[in-house]
RNA sequence: GGCCCGUUCGUCUAGGGGUUAGGACGCCUCCCUUUCACGGAGGAAACAGGGGUUCAAUUCCCCUACGGGCUACCA
C-alpha cells in the first residue's frame, strides 16, 4: 500500500480537441480524491502525439477546468510547480524519457524493430488470413520481424549507425499471469500471451502514451492513478513497466472509471457528438481556428455548481440520499469504493433540473448582476430596485438566466398583441365597466405597491358587480399581453401605477 | 473474431441471503394558486434469462444473452 505517502494524482489530457464532459468528470474525481486526502492534483499535458495535436486545445482544457473551480495545485496553466515542465512534448525535448526506453532495452526488457509499416501490414494480413486469433506482433511473430533479437548483433548496430527507422518495443513474456489491482473493481487478471510488443518509443523520437505516462508517473510520484475505462486493457502493460523499470515499490494504484454513454443510443460518448444530441457534449464553447465550433454548458447558461454537481453524481453516489452539494460537500464525503463499474448515460432533463435548482437558490443580486450584460447589450433598463424584484419573481419560472429577458419582456415595454383566447373570453361590457374603475382608481392612487394594487383591483371589482376570477386573468392580459406569469400584482407594483394606467389606455385604444 | 469490464424503474442510482426493493429526474393525479411555475401529498414504473449453492437468492457461484471498452509508431 502506498497509503502512508501524501495523496498525488494527476490528470492527464491530450491537447487532441476540446475536452468533453466525461473529461471533465475524470480531472474532478481526481481533484475530489486528491482534496479528500489532503493531496496534490497535477495537470499534465500528454502531446506526445503530433499528428493529432490542436491549436487552442490546451487552453481550452485550462479554461475549462478554471470555469467549473476544478484548479491544480501544480502543473499547466496553474503556475506549474517542482516536476516542470507538464507538457510530455517538453520534457521529451529535456530528454527525459529515451534513457528509459534504453535501459528497458540494455535489461533485456524491450528491443529495437526496424519494421516498415509496408512489412507490418504485411505481417498481419498474413496473419488474420491463417485465421489467428490476435493479429499482433508479439512473443511468437517478433521472431519472424526485424528486429534485435532477430538480427545479428552486427546488423542491429549497422542499422542503428546508418540512421535507419527504428521503435522501441517491450518485450512481452510469452506465457505470465498479469495482476492488476484495481480500486473500483478488483483484481483483474491478464496472460501476458493475449498481450502485444507494444511500441514504447516512436520512430519520430517521441515516446508512446505507455512509456511517458508510466515515466512521469513515476517521476512525479503519482500515488493513484484514476482514468477512463478505455485504459484498464492496458492497464497489465503499465505493471509490467513499472517491474522493468525496477518501480514496483512505488507503483501507483488504478481505479478505471465507468465511462459515460451517449444517452441516445450505443457507444461512449465522444468529442464528435458535439451539438448532435440537442445538448452539449462540452463544459464551454469550443470555437477552432477554421474548423467547426461546439456549444458548451457555460455558453447555455449552466452555473459551474450545476454542472459540477449533476457530473459528480454520474458515475459516484454517497451513502445518503443528499442529491445537492457544494463543492466542500463532495470532498468531504468522496470515495473511490463508492464510484460505480458500469457505464452511465446522462440525462439532459435532470442537468437542467440542477441549473433550475441552483438558479432558486441564488441571491437576486447575484441573479442580477449576471443578467446585466444581456440587458446593457440590448438596451434595456430599469432601476436596480425593480430588476431585483424582477429577479426574485422570475427567478421561479425559469431554469436558466438566459430565459429572463424573454419572460419578462413586458417590464421593459408595452405589450406589442394579447392573448387572443383570454379576449374573447374575458372582454366583455362587465369587464368593460371594471376597465373604466380601475383605470380611475390607478390614476388617482397616492402610493402604489402591490397590496395597494391589489385592494384597488378588489375594489374595481365589486363595484363594477363581477368576481375577481372573471377578470383576473384578463387584467393580467391587458399589462403583460400574456395569460400567465409571476404573481400579477407584484408585477403591478415594479411597473408601478403610472406605467400601468398607461397600459391600460393602450389596451382600451386598441379593443373598444 | 480475440481479450477485458459490466448488467436494479425510461434515466442516474441506494440496497443486499429473509425488505411493502428506497431516493432523484422525467411522467400522471390531487392540493395550494387568478394563471404558469414553485411548494405539498399521492401514483405508475426495475432486480436480463437459465442453472446451481442454500431452509431461503434480486443479493454468492457458473453458463447464456445483452451492453461497453480495447485490439495503431492515437491517447
Amino acid at each position: 500500500m502506498t497509503s502512508d505517502k501524501k495523496v498525488r494524482v494527476r490528470f492527464a489530457p491530450s491537447p487532441t480537441g476540446p475536452l468533453h464532459m466525461g473529461g471533465v468528470r475524470t480531472a474532478l474525481y481526481n481533484y475530489l480524491f486528491a482534496k479528500h486526502h489532503g493531496g496534490d492534483f497535477i495537470l499534465r499535458i500528454e502531446d506526445t502525439d503530433r499528428e493529432r495535436f490542436v491549436p487552442g486545445a490546451e487552453a481550452y482544457i485550462i479554461e475549462s477546468l478554471k470555469w467549473c473551480g476544478i484548479e491544480p495545485n501544480e502543473g499547466l496553466g496553474f503556475g506549474d510547480g517542482p516536476h516542470t515542465p507538464y507538457r510530455q512534448s517538453e520534457r521529451k525535448e529535456k530528454g527525459l524519457y529515451r534513457g528509459y526506453a534504453e535501459k528497458l532495452v540494455a535489461d533485456g526488457f524491450a528491443y529495437y524493430a526496424f519494421d516498415t509499416r509496408e512489412e507490418l501490414e504485411e505481417m498481419r494480413k498474413k496473419l488474420e488470413a491463417a485465421k489467428v486469433a490476435s493479429a499482433s506482433y508479439n512473443s511468437v511473430t517478433r521472431q519472424n520481424m526485424k528486429n534485435s533479437l532477430t538480427l545479428s548483433e552486427d546488423e542491429v548496430k549497422t542499422r542503428l549507425e546508418r540512421g535507419d527507422a527504428y521503435v522501441i518495443r517491450i518485450k512481452i513474456p510469452r506465457n505470465e499471469e498479469i495482476r492488476v489491482n484495481d480500486l473500483i473493481r478488483g483484481w483483474v487478471l491478464v496472460n501476458s500471451a493475449q498481450m502485444d510488443d507494444k511500441v514504447l518509443y516512436k520512430s519520430d523520437g517521441m515516446p508512446t502514451y505507455h512509456l511517458a505516462n508510466v515515466v512521469d508517473d513515476y517521476n512525479m510520484k503519482i500515488t493513484h492513478v484514476i482514468r477512463g475505462e478505455e485504459w484498464l486493457p492496458s492497464a497489465p502493460l503499465h505493471v509490467l513497466l513499472y517491474r522493468y523499470l525496477g518501480w514496483e515499490e512505488a507503483m501507483p494504484q488504478f481505479a478505471h472509471l465507468p465511462l459515460l454513454l451517449r444517452p441516445d443510443g450505443n457507444g461512449k460518448l465522444s468529442k464528435r457528438d458535439g451539438d448532435r444530441l440537442g445538448f452539449p457534449v462540452f463544459p464551454i464553447d469550443w470555437k477552432p481556428e477554421g474548423g467547426e465550433g461546439a456549444s458548451g454548458y457555460r455558453e447555455a447558461g449552466y452555473f459551474p455548481e450545476a454542472f459540477i454537481n449533476m457530473l459528480a453524481l454520474l458515475g459516484w453516489h454517497p451513502s445518503g440520499n443528499q442529491e445537492i452539494f457544494t463543492m466542500a460537500e463532495l470532498i468531504e464525503q468522496f470515495s473511490l469504493e463508492r464510484v460505480s463499474k458500469s457505464g452511465a448515460k446522462f440525462d439532459p432533463e435532470k442537468a437542467k433540473w440542477f441549473n433550475q435548482h441552483y438558479l432558486r437558490h441564488k441571491p437576486a443580486q447575484e441573479i442580477l448582476s449576471l443578467w446585466k450584460p444581456e440587458l446593457e447589450q440590448k438596451g434595456l433598463s430599469l432601476p436596480d430596485a425593480s430588476l431585483l424584484k424582477i429577479c426574485g419573481l422570475l427567478t421561479e419560472k425559469a431554469s436558466f438566466i438566459g430565459e429572463f429577458t424573454e419572460l419578462g419582456s413586458y417590464f421593459f415595454k408595452a405589450p406589442e398583441g394579447y392573448d387572443e383566447g383570454v379576449i374573447k373570453k374575458r372582454w366583455n361590457e362587465n369587464a368593460k365597466e371594471f376597465a373604466a374603475l380601475i383605470l380611475e382608481k390607478y390614476r388617482s392612487a397616492k402610493s402604489f405597491d402591490a397590496a395597494t394594487a391589489e385592494n384597488l383591483f378588489k375594489e374595481s371589482c365589486s363595484e363594477a358587480g363581477i368576481k375577481p376570477g372573471e377578470v383576473m386573468q384578463l387584467f393580467r392580459v391587458v399589462l403583460t399581453g400574456l395569460p400567465g406569469g409571476p404573481a400579477l400584482f407584484e408585477v403591478a407594483e415594479i411597473l408601478g401605477n403610472d406605467v400601468c394606467v398607461e397600459r391600460i389606455e393602450l389596451f382600451l385604444s386598441k379593443n373598444a
